[in-house]
DNA sequence: ACCTGAACACCGTTCAAGT
DNA sequence: ACCTGAACACCGTTCAAGT
């Protein structure tokens, strides 16, 4: 099998989940792909080009199915677990990417594209899109990179100091933490979002 | 002046504001010190823990002024505008540390126990309390690397594929951006979390 | 106890040379 | 156009040796 980009992306991908975004090179890589180290750079220009790919080439295989007519909240419910399943299918390469790779999330990319439908159809007007696009997308990158690299694990489960809890009964916590703390997170930024939607009783304005 | 623990971790410091995490190196470190490289480890077991080190150096370094009498949304405000603001005085650590060292933020720093405090002040059931603090640390580790690794700036100035913008005046966007976007998020979840607090008049239990 | 030089096992990448 | 070997300029870390 000859050498071509797409090939030296599929193959780093699995470098990486097996090992670690750290533990990708260039000469692991050639190994893997049965060439000599310095073949890759005709395909690639250097390896931070090699990530880049590989994060662009798994955002792009990002797929959600719309549903046009459930309520927004539903909608972006949907899309945020979708996207977490994804993120989990490659925990080490996310993790990577949603630190290093700002351009992750692109205009074209089907999470950007629905995300902005939903807001459009949840009556966000739209030069407010993008600022409220941007408040969904670090909430939920933000929330997943924690995930990812176990501190939500590690918040959810600290004892708070104060009032030093008499009873210590031996009972630890079960563990779907993330899970759960990943639909609050998800459900407090709906419910934010939802009154910035309907100007409440006190008249104040949608989006101050 | 002779090799320390901290002296070490104060010039690694220095590095990383300069040039980044990436840049440093056991051997520029001992170079920037006067000492051998291979000193270093008489101090320090090896690179991860010079990093592990800073890490808690910095996060340890971080102070809040206490408004006890202040409702608890503005004292969680400025809870948040004050860790940006140790944020912005080292970015490049600081965006490491967030998606790198999952204990960044301990149960005996600063801005955990004055999270408790606030949680604890807003109503919210001491049971509930870390879950909270999880959710609220999630959502401003979150954005804040959003916002360090320009993120935030680039999905805030994407125009949606939708309706495809017939009037582009020339007039670019101005760019306090990230600071109005951070407040937003802040916004967002504050109000979130609120209703979570004052059951509504339709009964929904605080905390569902 | 602390420091150090040499050495080992790696890196990414350049470059001239091959086909 | 594509590949390759040798080489360069780095890494982190071990280890035996010094004081």
């Amino acid at each position: 099998m000859p050498l071509t980009e797409a090939g030296i992306y599929a193959a780093a991908l699995r470098l990486i989940d097996a090992d670690g975004v750290e533990a990708l090179t260039m000469r692991k890589l050639a190994t893997v792909l049965d060439a000599n180290p310095m073949s890759l750079y005709h395909h690639v220009p250097n390896k931070e080009a090699v990530l880049r790919g590989v994060t662009r080439m798994v955002g792009s295989q990002f797929r959600t199915v719309t549903l046009e007519n459930a309520p927004w909240q539903e909608r972006i419910r949907l899309l945020a677990t979708d996207f977490r399943t994804l993120a989990h299918r490659h925990p080490k390469l996310m993790a990577y990417s949603f630190s290093h790779q700002p351009d992750f999330i692109q205009r074209e990319d089907p999470f950007l594209v629905a995300l902005t439908a939903i807001l459009d159809a949840a009556g966000v007007p739209l030069s407010k899109i993008p600022e409220t696009a941007a408040v969904v997308c670090a909430v939920v990158t933000g929330v997943l990179t924690a995930e990812l690299n176990g501190a939500l694990h590690q918040w959810a489960n600290i004892k708070p100091l104060i009032a030093p809890t008499a009873d210590d009964n031996g009972s630890t916590n079960s563990d779907p933490d993330e899970e759960r703390i990943f639909r609050l997170v998800l459900d407090t930024i709906i419910t934010g979002l939802e009154s910035r939607l309907t100007p409440d009783r006190d008249g104040q304005a949608a989006g101050r």
